[in-house]
DNA sequence: CGAACGTTTGAGATGACTCAAGCGTTGTGG
DNA sequence: CCACAACGCTTGAGTCATCTCAAACGTTCG
């Protein structure tokens, strides 16, 4: 999200709190009221849906990524958060979001225009659970994930940190870690992608898009300028 | 969405144009920019993504419903929206939403709960797809679309009228249409759930729910109160 | 050092798919 | 108004992708 000098000012004074967060810890349960908003500045983290013991991860969070800002109207969220590797978040109460909503219309939008991508994900994420197979999920989530982690200057475009284990992308792509198993071999055989718990490395960016599916339109990032907190083009309006 | 008197004249003054649109008919295309959304008032739509001929519905739209509000500060659309019934829209340009936002800031604040609504949707359906049987999914999608529509006044909770048929249902499911079927019949003989084409009839409402995982909180809708438009909570902010 | 957990591998089961075909209904044009 | 085409529904047989269960191995962490 590109932020201009005094937006970045006033928002960084809006902050409460910034914490350390340890791995594999759960940070929001479903039904909890909320009163803050939480910003995540380094690390992963996951949004999921528990029900019955039936897990399904519905969002992955990167730096840069505004983990729960939906919490500010809803007043209570729909799905537990957490950490997927250690954490650095900042807190901002939602009654500074409200001030700052008055005062900084512009970044209103840009803070509402956030919360429409993390919508625009959800229906990709849609659409590979409903018609990819297994190899393609996996695909299209490294390809999704690549671009993300490339606009918050995380990736290279072909090999970057992720802090996921095997059961977590059966869990993101609906599939039993069994499975995940093969499903990376078969890549890694196909000289596509090298999924290595903490590193994962992208042999052929342009074929793994295609078996997956790909195409990053959805996710309304202007390829050509990046900047540190993560950059979502700005809307214009 | 419940509005106060001066919102809703407000916000009828705010159309453009009402049109009728035959069944079966694509509306929008993804990448088309757009500069007025709809307002469905009667019939059905959907929103899907089409991939390489791949289709996979992302949402379905109830009488109430805004079916791309989104589109307001996104400017483009992601995937395509059609009728899947012959339907009733309103027509409201963004210049006027312009208006409105600036004029009336709590129904901007209605607004933009609405879209956040949307995404909790998209969530549950992403656990539907990720985590349930062919079943399951179905008995979920009759349970949510029934709630959905009891809140909009066109269900009793046992019987409405949809203008799905299966090869629909296949596309919200994640299934072929073949197996819809067999699906069908099987909520049919456990005497659950009577699935015409154009009429639900649901026996036994809560064992369905229990058989798709379904609990409507996520829907953040009161279920004391509805109104015609349609009813979701309203903010208290 | 042991426990917990992730990864790797195999064998067998099964849910959903594919292909194929017949039937019913609806809409349309001759 | 009838004939036909298009499309949805129903059914069966066979296939295949993914799951389940089970077990061994490696790694990390307390």
């Amino acid at each position: 999200m590109h932020l201009e000098v005094e937006e970045r000012a006033r928002f960084e004074a809006a902050i409460s709190e910034v914490k350390t967060l340890s791995p594999r810890q759960n940070v929001l349960t479903a039904g909890e009221p909320l009163d803050h908003s939480i910003l995540l500045i380094e690390g992963f983290m996951s949004r999921y849906i528990d029900r019955n013991g039936l897990r399904q991860l519905v969002a992955v969070h990167v730096p840069g990524d505004f983990v729960d800002l939906h919490a500010f109207s809803l007043e209570v969220l729909d799905h537990d958060v957490a950490t997927m590797t250690a954490a650095t978040v900042a807190l901002v109460p939602h009654s500074e979001l409200e001030i700052l909503a008055q005062e900084l219309p512009k970044l209103t939008l840009k803070l509402r225009f956030s919360t429409l991508i993390d919508a625009a994900i959800h229906r990709a994420w849609l659409f590979r659970l409903g018609r990819l197979n297994a190899v393609e999920r996996i695909a299209h989530f490294i390809s999704e994930t690549n671009v993300r982690l490339m606009s918050a200057g995380l990736s290279d475009g072909r090999r970057f940190a992720l802090g996921l284990i095997q059961p977590d992308l059966a869990e993101i792509c609906g599939l039993t870690n069994v499975h995940i198993y093969r499903v990376l071999r078969q890549l890694r055989e196909q000289k596509l992608c090298v999924f290595r718990s903490s590193l994962v490395e992208i042999l052929d960016p342009e074929k793994l898009a295609d078996q997956g599916h790909f195409d990053p339109a959805y996710l309304y990032i202007d390829l050509q300028s990046t900047d540190a907190l993560s950059s979502h083009q700005r809307p214009t309006k």
